[in-house]
DNA sequence: ACCCAGGCGGGCG
DNA sequence: CGCCCGCATGGG
């Protein structure tokens, strides 16, 4: 068991609030830890105050764990300098002081991307479970022994484990019309396309490229620039950030994607995607629009 | 029963 | 272009 101390950082508000992590991780009962899934291994990190302990199963070694953890929480943002330039009114002020510590998390961007191929025009509770299913149907089984304890566990599948699946395979799991995006995606990225190389995109060409996968339109593309490559200029726009930004920032008048989307953009700039983080959670736990 | 969910693609004007 | 509709599924 390894240590980091951390600060401004709370592992509930973060693990919880339908990131990836959320749809492929397991929050601990307490709601003080995580257990995910890393490539071949298995990762548990735990909060205590301030200080973050984490450790692994699994051929991972500990300088590349020590990155991991630091990269997926995002642990070297000034989450000072972020809640500076983004509270700057009193709906962003409660959000932040009621969440306090929540970040951003990178995650891969092949496992971002079919989480949220799955998440259109869905709810989170259903996404968590087709994904979950996906991953005990096609991920690598994986167990270790800890002492008297077996663990079991599956890694993510791959895109060249779900492209040997077709669509009517993969609607088993619950996938419904997004099954036939996912078989198209998972063999884009199995042979042609290279997500690797959008990293040294800058955003919007990226954007522009993910945009042509199948299924990944306007919303999931940001969410994958933003999740998956972190791009935190990405503004992700879903129905429950349309009403909170239609309703605290235009007097509740109805708007367009593009007017709120350069908005959010001349507003917060590079910090846009933490706004949305914190808009999004604050909008879905208040009901806004309902 | 009815409504909605971290939208997208296709078809039409 | 912009607008509108259908879409699988299950929980509230």
């Amino acid at each position: 068991m390894r240590e980091i101390k951390v600060e401004r950082f709370d592992i509930r508000h973060t693990v919880e609030s339908a990131q990836p992590l959320a749809f492929f991780g397991d929050m601990k009962k307490d709601g003080k830890g995580v257990t995910y899934s890393y490539k071949d291994s298995l990762i548990e990190a735990e909060q205590k105050s301030n200080v973050l302990k984490y450790s692994s199963y699994g051929s991972v070694c500990c300088s590349e764990l020590k990155r991991e953890i630091e990269t997926r929480f995002r642990l070297c943002d000034d989450m000072s300098g972020v809640y500076k330039k983004i509270g700057t009114d009193q709906f962003m002020k409660e959000a932040i002081k009621k969440y306090y510590g929540m970040r951003i998390t990178k995650n891969d961007p092949w496992e971002t991307t079919l989480c949220f191929l799955i998440s259109q025009f869905n709810n989170v509770k259903r996404i968590r479970g087709i994904v979950k299913r996906l991953v005990v149907a096609y991920g690598e089984e994986r167990a270790f022994s800890t002492g008297n304890v077996e663990l079991k566990f599956n890694s993510f599948p791959t895109p060249e484990e779900l492209a040997k699946r077709s669509a009517k395979d993969l609607m088993v799991h619950g996938a419904g019309f997004r099954a036939k995006y996912i078989e198209s995606v998972a063999h884009a990225c199995s042979e042609s396309f290279d997500l690797q190389k959008l990293y040294k995109k800058k955003y919007c060409d990226a954007k522009e490229e993910l945009m042509e996968l199948d299924g990944v339109g306007d919303k999931v593309a940001d969410c994958i620039l933003l999740f998956g490559y972190g791009k935190t200029e990405a503004f992700p726009i879903d129905t429950w950030v349309k009403r909170v930004m239609e309703k605290v920032y235009f007097k509740g008048r109805n708007k367009k994607i593009k007017d709120i989307c350069s908005f959010a953009t001349e507003r917060w700039g590079q910090n846009a995607g933490y706004a949305q983080q914190y808009i999004f959670w604050q909008g879905r736990s208040l009901g806004i629009g309902k």
